[in-house]
DNA sequence: CTTGTCATATGTCGGAAGGATATAGTGTGC
DNA sequence: GCACACTATATCCTTCCGACATATGACAAG
């Protein structure tokens, strides 16, 4: 599953611009579970038109750059539910920071502690961002109870692990705590 | 932070083969929160061989072919702590399970649950691993009470949410259950 | 008034890497 | 002897990530 697809199932729900389809990653319960961004849906755009997979309308606005919309084709919709019949490939995942964590006891002392607090309130930003959209009326289709609340539980999940578990890390580094171990 | 950075932070802890850097990234806890496979790990190390930032030993086994073990020089040791030092990227994450779960309304009827079944199933055999892994005496360097135990929280963190909202998703494309709401 | 910032828009480039594939050696089971 | 599994190294091609570029329009600050 690639993001032409990912993109051909966003039309599904109706039209959208290249620039749309990336708001939505970006910030879109979507955006929990897949990322794409400018340099590869813009690429996958143009090439699902090319194979007649969307169709391309140009549109002026008042106080605004022109855009581009995108309709899906019926045989667009055609592949995508072939797509989605296929067995789910692996989920990838990277995080460098906890790759850094695992090599806390190269950091100075303080940096794991900042680098945790840091996180936990990026992670905490995310459950109010996500909490918000829970909240709205028309949040889109794409920000389902299931989905927003599969985001809510991930992050809650972090800001609990971090918290209950850095002093795994914490003094790791630190030659006293060492000694007093 | 890419693959070439990864294979220095793991020959920080020891000398290993291309063959044993990816299996550490296959069986342990680090795959968890970093992914690489050969494509990239063999290309990674002849470029780090190139730079100097470590050597390769070829060395002869019994009952086994011959083997390449790469080890850390001073300078790439310097650059993995300089590495670590900077502010981690953003965490990248991609799910075509969830994405899949995402038009589930597109789906046959019983294909969700089928889905929602072996995905459960999936990430039980994960937290039975984790967790041996977590008894064994000497279970590496990677594999640190934190980094395991973030794990089994992410796994077992999936398999109650997906048994406790499997049915915001199980009657979505069910005719009966749509005339029932 | 000018400059800077932000949002809305489209687009591209170069390097990294993911998945599949290839090859080789060794051992085991049928 | 063949198939399979594990241990090993390696590569290829497609995709995409991050950075960057350009354009339009609105707004804020000096």
């Amino acid at each position: 599953m690639d993001v032409r697809t990912l993109c051909l199932g966003i039309l599904t729900l109706g039209d959208a611009s290249g620039y749309e389809i990336r708001k939505m990653f970006a910030d879109d319960a979507i955006g929990e579970v897949f990322d794409a961004n400018f340099g590869s849906i813009y690429p996958a755009l143009n090439r699902l038109t090319e194979e007649g997979l969307v169709v391309c309308t140009a549109q002026a606005q008042e106080g605004r750059p022109d855009k581009k919309v995108y309709s899906i084709t019926a045989e667009g919709r055609t592949l995508f539910t072939h797509e989605l019949m296929k067995v789910p490939a692996r989920d990838r995942f990277r995080s460098e920071f906890f790759v850094t964590l695992l090599f806390a006891d190269l950091l100075p002392g303080d940096r794991v502690g900042d680098l945790i607090d840091g996180r936990i309130a990026h992670h905490q930003q995310e459950v109010a961002r996500l909490e918000a959209l829970a909240r709205q009326e028309s949040a889109g289709a794409l920000n389902t109870p299931f989905m927003v609340g599969f985001g809510l539980a991930h992050h809650r999940l972090a800001v609990s692990y971090l918290t209950e578990n850095r002093h795994l890390l914490e003094n790791a580094g630190s030659p006293v705590a060492q000694i007093a171990e």
